[in-house]
Order: C-alpha cells, then structure tokens, then sequence
DNA sequence: GGGCGAACTTAGTATTGGAATG
DNA sequence: CATTCCAATACTAAGTTCGCCC
C-alpha cells in the first residue's frame, strides 16, 4: 500500500512550486523563441516574423480531420432490460443510451436534486414520445384503394404469460415471441412489399382481395390465428358496420312473424322444432348469445344458449308471487355471470321440464340442437339472419322506444343527457354487459357528494344575500342595490343549475356502477338512432359520442338526419 | 350434419395522458 | 406546481359465422 503511495506523494510537491496553468503556455512560448532566436536567426525566417495579415484577416490556409467523435452507442448486451414500474421495457438504442446516463449517476447526489431528475425526465419522455409518434405514422397506415387509412393494431403482441379470463385451464402458459418468419403478409401484387427486419424472413407474402387483413400469426396458446386489421374508422369496416345494422332493420320487418312461429312451434310434434323454438324465444327475449359448443378443458367452462346445461335453470312454477319463473344462473362471454329470474309463457315452462326430464344436472338442456342448425333455420326465414342479429335488433329498438319514452323536451342538456345514459344503461342490463366496479369508485363517490354538500352551502348562502339585497333595495331604492339584487338572482340561479347537474352526475354514476355503456354504444346501437335523438334534442354529438366514436360512426353522423327511425 | 379452420365481431380490463384540484 | 382522478385508449381474449371437407 505505502508503494503506491509514496510516489504520487512525490510527483505532487514535485510539481508545487509551478506556476498556475494559465501562465505555463506563456513562458514556454517564450522560451522557445529565444531558443530559436540563437540557433537560425540569419537564415530562416521566422514564423512569427512573416507578413502580418490584413485587418480581421487570421490565416490563408488551414487544413485537418475534423473532430473525433465519441463511439455511436453499443447496446447493452441481451439479458439487461429496463424496468419501469418494476416491469420490462422494450428501449430502442437512443432511449436505452439516455437511460444509461442516468444509470450511470444513480448513486450521485445529483439523482436526489428535483431539478435533476425533473430535467432529465422531461427530456427522456419526450424523446420517447417523438419515437411512438413515429412508429405511429409509419406503421399505423395502409394505403387501400388510394386511400390511407387507419390500422388498428399494428403491433405483434409481446411475449408473456398467458392470462385467460375466469378459470382459464391455460392461464400461465408462456406465450411465445412472435418472429418475422411467423408473419404472413397479405398486400396487392405490384404493390411495395414491406421488409422484414434485417437478417429476417416473411413466412409467407400474399396477395388475397377476398379478405381484410394486412398480416396475420397463429398464436401457440390455442393455434389460433391473429390478424392486423383496420381501423373501425376505415370505409371498409365502416360500410360493414352499416350493413350489419340494414341487417337488423331488416328483422324488425319480420320480427313479427318469426315470433309468431316460433311461438306456434312450442307446440310441435318434433322435439327438435321444440327445442329451437325455445332456444330462439330466449335469443329474442333475452338477447342470449347463440352459444357454440367449445372444447372441454381448452377454455374456461362458459356457455351461450344452445350450450345451455340442465343445471344452468331453475324452474319455479310459483316465485314472489308470479308464476312459470325460470332461474338462468350460469357464467356466459368472459365468464360474466348471468343471473335472471324471467316468468315465461305456460307453453316454454312445459317445454323446458319435458327437456329437463330423465338428465343429469351436466346434460345439455337444448340436446337436439346446434347454433349451425339454428343459423341454417334463420336463413330460411330472413336472408342474412343469424343469432346474433336478434342481439343487434333488440338493443337497437330498445335504445329508440326508451329515448321516446325518457326524453323530456324542456329539459335541460344535462338532464337529456341522464335520460339517453338511461335508455342506453337499459340496453346494456339486456345485453348483460357487465363491469367489475371500479376500484375508486366509494372514493370518488364521495368526492362527488363533497362536492354537492359545498354546492348546496354556496346555495344556501346566496339565498341569505339575496335576502339582504331585497331589504337593501326596498330601504334605499336607488339603481347600485337593484343592480346588486339582480346580480344576487343570477348568481342563485347559476348556483342552482351546477347544483342539479351535479345531482344527476351522481344519479348516473350510482346507477352505472356495475354496469358497462361502451360495449353496446360500440357494437349494438345502431349510431342513427343517436344522432337524430341529438339533432332532435339539440345535444351536441361530442356530448354522446368522443372522438374515436365519432371517427367510427362517421358515415352514420353524415347520413343520418333528426328523423331517422330505426 | 359434424368437425374444423379461417375470418371477422364483440368483450372486459389495464394503462395512459391530460384535465381538475388543492 | 405536484398530485389526484377519470375518460380515452390500448390490448388481446373470447365469442359468432361461414364455407369446406368428409
């Protein structure tokens, strides 16, 4: 240890009695000079002895190599990843180097600095952004027919464990990465061919018109196949969308009729007809999915209706007081539980014991009957009519006959608002789109009663100074304590209309807890209907619809006027 | 008429970003 | 100005339907 020690001892008083650095270069300068000056003075001429330049002027020649740049960063080796939030981040080569830096100072005191650290992220962050914002547009549009449009997932999905909904027998189950070699393309001939990402190779390029996708994978979970589509905003999912609601209208055309059918086939010889006419009375009345058959122990244990099990009803001929109440408790679409006690016609209580008969509680309830017979029957009886149709039909005509019957033409905005919330909540009770309730909301809950307690209290207030103004004004009767009056009234009634918006936000809110809009606005309610209600009412869209909703229902925002009818 | 694969729609939840709030 | 909150968005799983094959 002493070793090392003593000679950097000696090196530092060595050097003790130099002069400070800045005067160094300048003594040296003179000494070589004189030096100089001894040896060459009669014979060479000295460089500092050469014409002075003109004016300003400070060389005639100058020539090098430019300067020499620090090494472009090397990424760090595979196996070190980037955590945020205690999860794993994908980080292209710039962000990982400025991620580094800060690495690099992480037990400096400088990462302890707000200053610092607010800096650093600011410009981290943003540098993050503008690459997303890039892959943005270079991936996110396709250009189809002429047109560039909006895909809807472009990204592959990363690797990672499984996570199926309810009790999925796979959940855990390592998802694999997906590879270029993966990936099939499907683009028009002549058209540019995407690369793939060097040193990799497309598993396949195609030109298929007849479908829709841009790419698609099979995933190793189930084998099934993933694709990259467009954008619900394209004309092309657009124009289908349309037509899956003409569909729907279609079926309120002949609705009457296939209920009356199937109503008189409750009472068929054949227990197939039987069956069908019952399965097809639950998909019309209770909006029920058709309910495929799946493969035991590949999904999780869920059913539609015509895989409905024996112990999935109850039958009770008398219940609170009414009577043939069926009981449906069973786990449907992401094992979103369904529970519905429904008093039915004499005829369908009948059917269903005589179906229930002599089975096991794990037999099928519908045994003589499959969706793809049920398709095939609907077919027959409307073209384009399928199970799912019936789904679409009822939600759509229950949102119109329940904006008719809640919307009150004197209200106000606010309150319309809360009536089409309504129609539309009603829809989605039929539709049983459920939602776990949110983990704020008692919290934010609160919040919003704080809110209306202070409300109230303004409220309260204002009404005392509107008092005092009255007197003020009888006893003085000039024009300053009228005006203050007047300004007192206004300020009540301000108070009073934020009051009562608040009210019917927590009305709503209350109401909605469990049970989730989105899905049916997205997928069931015929746009139409929408907005005629809001042209009619003088609800501006965006109040109803937000940006993406409005970019999907664009073609439905442009045709349709006030009265539009489903 | 059943089994299967492909294509497309429908679904709930986790995450994010920007507005509201103290 | 930082924190809180919630609507919008991202994500991808889980359905339906259809056509083909036997």
């Amino acid at each position: 240890m002493l070793k090392h020690v003593l000679p950097l001892a000696a090196w530092a008083s060595s050097h003790a009695h130099l002069p400070p650095a800045s005067l160094r270069g300048f003594l040296t300068f003179n000494a070589m000079r004189l030096h100089a000056a001894g040896r060459n003075a009669k014979t060479a001429k000295i460089r500092w002895e050469e014409e002075q330049h003109a004016n300003g002027v400070k060389w005639q020649q100058l020539e090098h190599r430019g300067p020499y740049f620090a090494p472009p960063y090397e990424r760090l080796p595979r196996g070190v990843c980037f955590y945020y939030n205690g999860k794993p981040m994908k980080l292209s080569p710039a962000t990982e180097e400025i991620a580094t830096f800060y690495a690099k100072m992480l037990d400096h005191d400088y990462t302890r600095k707000a200053i610092f650290k607010k800096n650093f992220f600011c410009d981290w962050t943003e540098k993050l952004k503008k690459e997303a914002e890039r892959i943005q547009e270079e991936y996110g549009y396709c250009i189809i027919d002429g047109h560039r449009e909006k895909i809807g997932n472009f990204k592959t999905e990363p690797p990672g464990l499984f996570r199926g909904r309810g009790d999925h027998p796979k959940m855990g189950m390592v998802k694999k990465r997906i590879m270029p070699e993966d990936v099939i393309i499907n683009c028009s001939k002549g058209s540019k061919i995407p690369k793939p990402p060097p040193g990799h190779k497309w598993k396949e390029v195609r030109s298929d018109n007849s479908v829709t996708w841009l790419a698609s994978w099979t995933e190793n979970i189930n084998g099934a196949i993933k694709y990259i589509m467009l954008n619900p905003s394209s004309k092309l999912k657009g124009e289908k969308d349309w037509q899956k609601y003409e569909i729907a209208r279609c079926l309120k055309g002949v609705v009457g009729k296939i209920r009356a059918q199937y109503r008189a086939d409750w009472k068929s010889k054949e227990m197939k007809k039987r069956q069908r006419s019952v399965a097809l009375y639950f998909i019309d009345k209770l909006a029920l999915r058709a309910g495929n058959e799946k493969e035991e122990g590949e999904t999780a244990d869920t059913v539609g209706c015509c895989s409905l099990r024996v112990e999935h009803l109850r039958l009770h001929p008398r219940m609170d007081g009414k009577e043939n109440v069926v009981e449906f408790d069973f786990l449907g679409k992401d094992c979103i539980r369904y529970y519905n006690q429904v008093p039915v016609e004499k005829q369908v209580f009948k059917n269903l014991q005589l179906f229930m008969e002599n089975k096991g509680p794990g037999d099928d309830l519908f045994d003589r009957l499959s969706t793809s017979t049920l398709n095939k029957h609907l077919q027959d009886l409307m073209e384009g009519l399928t199970a799912k149709v019936f789904r679409t039909y009822n939600a759509s005509i229950t949102l119109q006959e329940q904006l008719d019957a809640l919307t009150n033409e004197d209200d106000n905005v606010a309150a319309k608002l809360l009536s089409y919330n309504r129609a539309n909540r009603a829809v989605a009770i039929l539709c049983n789109h459920q939602r776990a309730t949110p983990k704020t909301f008692e919290k934010s809950m609160q919040n919003l009663q704080a809110k209306i307690n202070v409300k109230r209290d303004q409220l309260c207030d204002a009404k005392l100074e509107l008092k005092r103004a009255k007197a003020d004004c009888k006893s003085k009767r000039d024009l300053k304590s009228k005006a203050t009056l007047e300004k007192k009234q206004k300020h009540i009634e301000k108070l009073e209309e934020q009051l009562e918006k608040l009210v019917l936000q927590a009305t709503d809110k209350e109401e909605n807890k469990q049970i989730a809009l989105g899905t049916s606005k997205l997928n069931y309610l015929d746009p139409r209907i929408s907005v005629a209600w809001c042209k009619r009412f003088c609800v501006p869209i965006e109040k109803i619809f937000n940006k993406t909703q409005r970019e999907k229902f664009a073609w439905a925002i442009d045709m349709a006027d006030e009265d539009f009818v489903f």
